[in-house]
DNA sequence: TTGAAAGCGCTAACAC
DNA sequence: GTGTTAGCGCTTTCAA
């Protein structure tokens, strides 16, 4: 008790410096601090006349629960962890503020790390985990099986944005990308186009290799083989450099599939000023997720929308109750008509500015 | 005693769900529990032998320390909040992935919350304080005085972002924005443009503010009246929205600086596609910020690079030691020389494509 | 150099 | 309904 004393009376030295807490709120209320608690957890009883007490201690004494003691007492905090990498690709803003909207509805706070530059997703998880997150989103290709047992024995559950994995426990959400290359490739064919290249990303990830499976396949069901398929990761510049590359081999190209929109960016850039290509007159293009800049006059282009509100959505719900055994959820693209692919009727009818 | 049985029993049925504490490395050290603690907190004298055993014993029972735990004692998390408001304009992302290798490589977390939708930072504020953040940076034109009061309280230092403010207790770190405004003038009028326009972003913010002050200067400077100044918010679709303005009332504008790079774009793209306008042999056309797109072909964007890894590093730096009193760094930002605004000497030497 | 012990602010049994 | 009480896992005096 002397102890105790004695370290109030320090407290109160410094009062300004510490800010409420519910045994405070309940001293001005006249209750216990448990009935505090209960308020706050909204879990158990309090009457009427308790609550209003508590609410009008807790306004004078500008009282704000404590996110660190709670999360201490019960195991989880509200956090969840966001693993990105390359976040300068438009896709990722884009899929960012659908993400910290619906996160901020739930009164849930994002942690976002970068697994750019000198970290991977595996050193940045273990600190990640330090904080007993809800959840961790996963945006980047590279996970581990040891950093995926390190989650799975944390409990904390993992979900996969925009790619997935077949590996046991980890969940996946993500656009059917398959169909949505096979769109791509029916609709380079219906413009009657016959050179055809494809320029991919990241060669091992889900999201390329599916994109691209579904493009070749019905490619080959029409018995027409790609002029070049080429891959390396998703960025403007490897469009561009890709472009470089298919040219030189295949100056009649006329149509082209790129791993997504930032990728095709590039690739019409280049066409359009290294190689003085009309789009889509010369070349017909196609990108992939729609980027709010995709529909911008400077690139009108003709691409698959992912559904990014849903896989939003369906990201939260795994975290909000994870299924026992690992899910994977595909969700349909839609396919964007604008300006990049010529239409076969009137094929002269398009002009460039 | 017995309570405390009834507990450890429970907790053994379901060991596998309980991570190690720092008690079971000591346990199985044989040590203190508090040897473990000082030599995780780096903090008090431990021998080298000790030092060994505990780790070895951390090692064997994957040891992690709990930062929520820590957080409760020491009053203060690692974690940085980040208010950020229109994501998708591409300055952010780019800020964020230099935001996030610095705080990763000082081993500590970033809070994300987007003041965008229907959360403003006034909103967002108290629920951060929960978590006791080291500091909030802010990259919002909006944040109450009410709300700064609070951050003082509870002693959470507070950064202004790409802006400032001559308010008491809250910290700016800026690009130079007025003389940015002036070196866009003044390639502008070295150009030859005589019928020079202003498209700027959100009208009281402090960045908006100081590149038209600093512009419009230089204009007056030289007894050239700008033929329209009009302002909203940073953004496409407002560039564009404000080209439609400005060339109804101006048809023979010839020279155009806009608040930042994504309303250039807009405006250029309008030019172009609208009005038949070619940049820059009719518009010269200079932007703000030099994000990574404007030196795209599609555009080649004259513009003004602002010093981001600089702005984040002294950011970083009031966060580690806030000074006493509030304080002000402006940063300078680079004239980047590109392919929008036409040479004097040779205006006809350009061509579309 | 090491250990004992108090307590950060909170939740959740449990007793009344 | 309400209060009492025992910790959650850690840091930090303080004594030895």
């Amino acid at each position: 008790m002397a102890i105790k004393k004695r370290r109030k009376s320090m407290a109160d030295e410094k009062k300004r410096a510490r800010p409420a807490t519910q045994h405070d709120v309940a001293r001005v209320a006249g209750v216990s601090q448990s009935a505090v608690s209960r308020v706050y957890a909204a879990r158990g009883y309090v009457s009427e006349d308790l609550r209003k007490r508590i609410a009008r201690a807790a306004r004078t004494l500008q009282y704000q629960p404590d996110a660190l003691a709670r999360g201490l007492i019960t195991g989880r905090s509200s956090i969840v962890a966001i693993v990105i990498a390359g976040i300068t690709n438009p896709f990722y803003p884009w899929v960012l503020d659908v993400l910290t909207d619906a996160l901020q509805r739930r009164g849930w706070q994002m942690f976002l790390f970068n697994a750019a530059g000198t970290q991977t997703v595996d050193d940045v998880i273990p600190s990640v985990l330090q904080y007993r997150v809800r959840g961790v989103v996963i945006m980047t290709a590279e996970l581990s099986s040891n950093t995926a047992a390190l989650c799975k024995e944390k409990r904390v559950p993992v979900v996969l944005f925009n790619r997935y994995t077949r590996k046991g426990g980890i969940h996946g959400v993500a656009c059917d990308n398959e169909r949505g290359g096979e769109m791509a490739a029916e609709s380079l064919l219906a413009a009657g186009c016959k050179q055809i290249a494809y320029i991919g990303g990241l060669s091992n990830s889900s999201t390329n290799v599916d994109r691209k499976v579904g493009f070749l396949r019905v490619l080959n069901r029409h018995d027409c083989k790609p002029v070049a398929v080429v891959e390396k990761n998703f960025t403007y510049v490897w469009g561009a450099e890709a472009v470089d590359q298919i040219i030189q081999a295949s100056p009649t190209l006329d149509g082209l599939f790129c791993g997504d929109d930032a990728v095709a960016f590039g690739a019409i850039d280049a066409l359009r000023s290294r190689y003085q290509r009309r789009i889509p007159l010369d070349v017909s293009v196609i990108g992939f997720d729609d980027i709010p800049s995709a529909g911008w006059p400077a690139y009108d282009l003709t691409t698959i929308r992912q559904p990014v509100e849903r896989m939003v959505e369906a990201t939260l719900a795994v975290l909000e109750s994870p299924p026992e055994r690992s899910e994977v959820v595909l969700l349909a693209g839609q396919f964007i008509s604008r300006g990049t692919v010529r239409s076969k009727d009137e094929p002269g009818d398009r002009r460039e500015n």
